[in-house]
DNA sequence: GATTAGCACTCGGTAGAATTGAGTGCCAAT
DNA sequence: ATTGGCACTCAATTCTACCGAGTGCTAATC
């Protein structure tokens, strides 16, 4: 609650921060403007309204708050939450949640996809925001096994195993009708040569020009498109439809669902703010216009410092900070502690 | 335009039906009620403005009109829909839209998953209204391969192709430290055991207490386990923005999104409407309250008579009956050919 | 010099009254 | 059966008044 002062180019003193602080917890609260009375009714500095009412004004010339109209109260700004946020004690989850964090993930079954899925609609659940999860690139993990599968004399499906537990599978289209047993003999060679391989590294296909080997060096060239666009990480939405309570106006609700629907947009977003090593982006932070009503909390999840994903969450910029970064970090921490345990310890 | 009168148990004289149709067509336009002289401007019966009250008075008393307040225009109930809809002629999608649909599936590349995604998407913007695509189960599909790859000890992932191209995972945790051999062995006779097997089918496990056997019969369990919810569906959703722009209470466009939110809920929904053998649901008539003011409308994707998926439309009521209908149709038309065509043909 | 009490002022929001007008229902005439 | 005519209804719109939360300013005070 109370905010700590380190030494950064602008900072403000402890009653400016004060208030500033009460309008934007009050704001938070109510949606609507702060007066200079509600402020001292949150906040007990032994001073008159007036006196607050300066204070405020110097807050609004330095850009932290704006009135919508005169004689309204003060609303804050993006650079108002900004302060508010770097200045924000570490929350904590309630009880309750812990709870059911818990709960979820002793429960929680089945793939990691689905895992991901759910627990995306658990931080939406907990924070009545919209919630996303990133399961990031698994471009070092190694293939542990790929396979050929024919489906029909010409069209095969390579599926290829990796050490993360990602399957994926590939059309390979031939130009020829391939045998049954030149499929399993390609698909042996396959194995061999990509066993133990990342996406990145390269390989030396054979440059025979029998059909084993065109349906090798097709299948290794299918796999390495691969590559190019960020397609390779998925994205789990949860409860989209808090879109709908956090903003008002229907075109905004509009513009942000559209904009959710773009899961490669959402992937660059989240993981541009994670690059400027922020947890927070709020209002225009982020390049997106459209999301300009919008804050959005990230945070990684990494084992061993190397990071497997992230998750986030959308919300209005005078979203409930505390408990959504909170929130979000619960989860996070957990999700190491499921999949961290998963894979190297039990 | 005009309607054909086939025998029914309760059918309207033409001018009744001419009037409905006009007031339908209105109300789809302009969201609001119509009166009995806008009537009379769209449809031109040699009719006083008198009598078409008369009538309209009479179509009110059957229920396929209601006035939202004395003294304002009729608005269509879901009976009215319900007869518009019924004796609709076959719309026909414009040229436009024709070119775009048939430039998408010429372009349209990747995975099944891939193209229904985009094909999701396609059917959204063709019609400005939320589209669902359905991938139906593949309880026929016969397994063409079925390996056990281990992640490490005790970790194993079953990874089983089917003869429709699906790929699907399945975590196999040992109860014991399986070496590779073992893994490899317990792969090869799983593989021989389930090839050409479907989900439904029996197999013979083998009863022996070895760790191979444990792992074949352990992996069996897992898959078979697959089987009860309708879980394997896949569905595909595109333009979930458009539930804002379809419906104006905020409160109606979260309910919505909120149910699209749940995949199951929409398969039911929308396999539910099929099996009914509609081709639309208008408000009540899918079991789903918060639905009531939605239409949706199905169009199956059948090869050779077997369902392979479902293509839908999700808007307001008063929704583009037409278009919106002759858009599904032709889509599911082009999916059949581009799937059809793609596994027995080319 | 900072603080404050006091006061005039602004302006969004609400409430009520008046008005409008689209649209009805009914009835007597055709 | 149809229709012109007419009185009536009621949501929506506009206008007015006004309230009150909140401001900014100034002159007095600590």
């Amino acid at each position: 609650m109370a905010k700590r002062a380190n030494v950064a180019d602008d900072e403000l003193d402890a009653r400016k921060a004060t208030i500033l602080e009460a309008v934007v917890t009050e704001h938070i609260d109510t949606a609507q403007p702060v007066g200079s009375s509600s402020v001292l009714q949150s906040a007990d500095l032994g001073v008159s309204p007036a006196t607050v009412r300066a204070e405020m004004v110097a807050l609004e010339r330095e850009g932290y708050l704006v009135q919508p109209h005169t004689s309204a109260g003060r609303v804050p700004t993006d650079k108002g939450y900004r302060y508010f946020v770097d200045h924000l004690e570490a929350g904590v989850v309630g009880p309750a949640e812990q709870e059911q964090i818990k709960d979820f993930f002793k429960r929680v079954r089945g793939e990691v996809e689905d895992v991901l899925e759910q627990t995306s609609t658990l931080l939406s659940q907990l924070t009545s925001y919209t919630s996303v999860v990133v399961n990031s690139a698994h471009a070092h993990a190694t293939i542990l096994s790929a396979q050929l599968v024919n489906l029909d004399a010409r069209h095969h499906l390579l599926v290829t195993v990796f050490s993360d537990g990602t399957v994926i599978k590939h059309s390979v289209k031939a130009s020829f009708d391939a045998s049954h047993l030149e499929v399993a003999e390609a698909s042996k060679q396959l194995n061999a040569l990509l066993l133990g391989t990342t996406l990145e590294s390269r390989v030396q296909v054979p440059s025979r020009t029998d059909h084993v080997a065109k349906l090798v060096r097709e299948s290794v060239s299918v796999l390495r498109a691969e590559q190019p666009a960020g397609e390779d990480e998925q994205v789990f939405i949860g409860g989209s439809s808090r879109v709908a309570e956090s903003f008002d106006g229907v075109e905004t609700v509009r513009q942000v669902l559209s904009i959710l629907e773009q899961e490669l947009l959402v992937v660059s977003l989240v993981e541009d703010i994670l690059d400027r090593g922020l947890s927070v982006a709020i209002g225009s932070e982020h390049g997106y216009e459209p999301l300009s009503s919008c804050a959005v909390i990230v945070a990684p999840v990494a084992i061993d410092g190397e990071s497997i994903g992230v998750v986030g969450l959308l919300g209005p910029t005078r979203m409930k900070y505390p408990e959504a970064l909170a929130a979000a970090r619960a989860v996070s921490h957990h999700l190491v502690r499921h999949f961290g345990g998963e894979v190297e310890g039990e």
